[in-house]
DNA sequence: GGGGGAAGGACCA
DNA sequence: TTCCTGGTCCTTCCCCC
């Protein structure tokens, strides 16, 4: 049992080399040990991590004091606890599923040598001198890996290469492996550039069927791979021994996996490692076991599982991190076994998520479906800097994060009542303070207004001494949820329909529509809302055929063939007449006011929409035909409108000026839309979807050549800043599809982990053609004295137009909560706070999707 | 005593 | 000279009903 007193050693394991990781073994730790030491003692970072190693260390003591107080009576009550569990999950044990993860090795690394074949024989690695991402096989023999700084490698290995990352290079690459995953399951998660996850259960389905339909496929071996690893083995036995001729592969989940990796191989020249098992938790562990380049797979059976959890540490796990596993070995648990033996123990010391975490652990248990992401629950910004101890450069600092997090949440369409605001010191001291708003907010001025406030307490709490910082973030949470966007929704469509039946997929602002489009693509990661997307798109049809049926090849084929054609449909209309098109767009969320006084053709749209209802995606292409341009709003007398897209408000806006606006916001979604927007840069993107005569406008082209206030930043070359992530490899990864870029070296995030297989073309002008026909049809309405309440649809009269407003919003708050109800079924109390929440939300005077409404409603008069 | 916000931390890629 | 960033989940504390 370790003694976690105060011994020297101890207080070490925090920086110490953490050489469990492929590639480093045997190494010398002691003097690779030393040298760490010696190079990081005295800097502010080891002092805070001692720090942080005491708190450990503390928590253990009174872990250990709360374990000598257990008496034996308790641990058999605990006990008996524990196996009636331990029973339940052994019924539901699922077998069936035959899940892989895949991990390439040292990606990066890998990437580059194969792009400079000299540095494969150098030790080299890739990031900065402040910190390196990943460390090639060379480099590791040194003690030099992921997470460590650049000047502390160099220090272990003067002979080191330091490459800065090219993420460019690396999305593309993950770009070819991902199509490939894709064809052994449609719906895998990428967890990260060069991970992923699938589940090939139908897969091997087919393939057992080969040899009646197309037989075991040769692949030919046209390259042979550069070997980046002198000392790995091959993925293929006869690859090796590649004569140029065709490799054949079987039906076996092992061959399937192997011929997965070769064809990586093949097309990348890297080199990828595999775990094969029943769960997404064993898969992990087993892609790590024969790293590099090898494959290892658990079969089916319970014996062998609990054969293989018994040995292996708790930190193979993926979960357990440094702290839990000092923890477990205070109380002498190393590997699985002991944790299976000591669950009474646990479930008495730790809380109840934790010690179940830890039974599903010692029993082989883990996830056996690949879910894809759920909702985002919060956005944020933060930046590294030098020491900056002047008050303004901080408000400066912060309004310019706000402004980043702004431009990202408008883009995915989110506001949230929390704002927080991340601090960290020169001594490394992490601080957060929050603020809840009465209401959601996603501009940079309310986003601003809040964090503000924040740091100005922050500051004067110090004063007058100055506040010194190394980092500041802005994060926002406590997104407000579909049912509460739904006025943002109706804002538009709800003038055109009244039950808005096919107004969800095509009313909601820029972001969503983004994932909208991602989800139609094979293989979104944000579920469709049930409530919005009354039309099934292709992935919701596929979604519900996986699990509940198998899919034959040919129900695939036709569903791929489905995706490619709306995919060329797509990109023809993008291509054609990309003016009319945005116009188009821009038509279909505009009012003309001429139009909206009178609904009563609404109910044809709707009839003719739901005639839609079950059939194909196709129906949401747009029909640029029927889009005329007298559709945009043509009052003049306009004072304060919000951009439909963006969300941007606007005050004493020119028409033309908002017209435009809309247009280019919307050829913006296009664009970030587009199918090439994988290696599109962020800077690039922005530029073409930035409203026009915006204040932001111009902070974002003086960040794009120079920003005072980050003269603080380490030199803004392209590895200022470094892009450190790690993994089970050892390496540190930027999440996947995060799309991070850097603005006069400053990273922001795009979107998160959310990635599509292949980019889909755009469809930011989606809609039903039935939808816009009856556009049509009611822009070619007469005008009359009264108005036709949006929601109700009851004609109002309009002379108080405070009147009709109110009856607006009396509907409107109806509606939401009527739909509310439907899609949350009451379940004992546990719905009311949330109901509550929306009657806020509708009351509040503050609420901007209905404030738009009111405002385009006054723009009638 | 439970719900919910705030703060901080573990862990992940 | 020099030790990241963005996200989720969990725990603990505290206040309020």
């Amino acid at each position: 049992m370790a003694s976690h007193h105060q011994g020297g050693a101890d207080l070490l394991s925090r920086i110490a080399l953490n050489d469990n990781k492929a590639g480093m073994e045997g190494l010398d730790r002691d003097k690779i040990n030393k040298i760490i030491l010696e190079t990081s003692k005295g800097s502010k970072f080891y002092e805070n991590e001692l720090k942080k190693e005491q708190q450990v260390n503390q928590r253990i003591e009174k872990m250990m004091e709360q374990k000598a107080r257990i008496t034996k009576e308790q641990l058999k009550q605990a006990q008996a606890e524990v196996d009636k569990l331990t029973c339940e999950l052994e019924r539901s044990r699922e077998l069936g599923r035959v899940i892989v993860h895949v991990d390439m090795d040292a990606f990066y690394a890998a990437v580059e040598m194969r792009d400079c074949p000299e540095l494969k024989d150098k030790p080299m690695a890739v990031g900065s001198m402040s910190m390196l991402s990943t460390s090639n096989y060379h480099a590791r023999r040194f003690g030099v890996r992921a997470a460590m700084p650049g000047f502390i490698a160099k220090k272990l290995c003067p002979n080191l290469v330091i490459v800065p990352t090219n993420f460019d290079k690396y999305r593309a690459v993950s770009a070819q492996v991902r199509e490939i995953f894709s064809e052994y399951d449609p719906h895998f998660m990428p967890m990260s550039l060069d991970e992923a996850y699938l589940d090939i259960t139908e897969h091997l389905e087919q393939r057992k069927h080969w040899p009646e339909t197309i037989g075991p496929q040769p692949f030919s071996t046209h390259e042979l791979s550069p070997v980046l690893f002198e000392d790995s083995p091959s993925s293929s036995p006869s690859l090796s021994g590649a004569d140029g001729k065709a490799e054949v592969f079987g039906t076996s989940a092992e061959e399937a996996v192997r011929e997965m990796r070769f064809r990586i191989e093949q097309k990348t020249s890297l080199t990828a490692s595999a775990g094969i098992a029943p769960n997404m938790m064993l898969a992990k562990v087993c892609s790590d076991k024969n790293k590099p380049n090898g494959q290892y797979r658990i079969p089916p059976e319970r014996q062998v599982v609990m054969e293989f959890m018994k040995d292996l540490p708790v930190r193979k796990v993926s979960g357990v991190g440094k702290v839990t596993e000092k923890m477990l070995a205070a109380l002498g648990i190393v590997n699985c076994d002991q944790l299976s033996q000591q669950m009474a123990l646990l479930s008495l010391l730790f809380s109840g998520t934790s010690w179940h975490n830890f039974l599903h652990i010692s029993l082989g248990l883990g996830s056996t479906c690949i879910e894809r992401d759920s909702e985002r629950k919060s956005m944020s910004t933060e930046r590294t800097f030098g020491e900056m101890s002047d008050a303004e450069e901080q408000y400066s600092l912060c309004r310019d994060l706000c402004h980043d997090l702004a431009q990202d949440l408008q883009r995915e369409g989110l506001k949230g009542k929390t704002v927080t605001l991340k601090l960290k010191n020169v001594k490394f001291e992490v601080k957060t303070r929050a603020f809840t708003l009465q209401y959601a907010v996603c501009t940079e001025e309310e986003i601003f207004a809040a964090a503000k406030d924040l740091l100005k307490v922050e500051i004067d709490s110090v004063s007058p001494q100055p506040l010194k910082l190394r980092l500041m973030g802005v994060r926002v949470s406590g997104f407000i949820s579909a049912e509460d966007k739904k006025p943002l929704q109706r804002s538009i469509m709800g003038f055109l329909q009244k039950d808005g039946s096919d107004s969800g997929s095509f009313t909601q602002c820029a972001g969503s529509v983004l994932k909208a489009q991602e989800d139609s693509d094979g293989a979104s990661f944000l579920k469709p809302q049930s409530t919005e997307m009354k039309v099934p798109s292709v992935s919701e049809q596929k979604s519900k055929s996986k699990g509940t049926q198998q899919q034959s090849f040919f129900q695939r084929a036709q569903l791929k063939r489905l995706q490619q054609q709306q995919r060329e449909q797509m990109s023809v209309m993008a291509g054609t007449d990309t003016t009319n098109n945005s116009a188009d767009a821009a038509a279909a969320t505009q009012i003309d006011l001429s139009t909206t006084n009178n609904l009563s053709d609404t109910t044809s749209a709707k009839s003719l929409s739901n005639t839609n209802s079950g059939t194909d995606t196709t129906c949401y292409v747009n029909k640029p035909a029927v889009l005329k341009p007298s559709f945009k709003i043509s009052t003049q007398v306009l004072q304060f409108l919000t951009c439909p897209v963006c969300n941007t408000e606007m005050k004493d806006v020119n028409l033309t000026a908002f017209n435009n606006h809309i247009d280019e916001c919307l050829k913006g979604s296009a664009v970030d839309n587009e199918p090439t927007h994988l290696d599109v840069p962020k800077e690039q993107k922005e530029l073409n979807s930035k409203p026009p005569a915006s204040s932001s406008e111009s902070r974002a082209l003086k960040s794009s050549s120079h920003d005072p206030s980050c003269n603080e930043e380490k030199p803004s070359t392209s590895i200022s800043v470094p892009l450190v992530e790690t993994d089970e490899d050892g390496d540190f990864k930027t999440p996947f599809f995060s799309h991070r870029t850097k603005i006069n070296g400053k990273r922001s995030v795009i979107s998160k982990k959310k990635m599509p297989v292949c980019e889909s073309s755009s469809k930011a002008s989606l809609t039903t053609t039935h939808n816009l026909e009856a556009v049509t049809e009611m822009s070619s309405d007469s005008k009359g004295s009264s108005l036709t309440c949006p929601v109700c649809s009851q004609p109002q009269s309009t002379d108080d137009l405070t009147l009709f407003n109110r009856h607006v919003d009396m509907c409107l708050n109806q509606e939401v909560l009527l739909e509310f109800r439907e899609s949350h079924p009451p379940v004992g109390h546990s719905d009311e706070p949330a109901l509550k929440s929306v009657r806020g939300q509708c009351k509040n005077k503050n609420n901007n999707q209905q404030q738009q409404q009111k405002r385009i409603i006054n723009t009638l008069v």
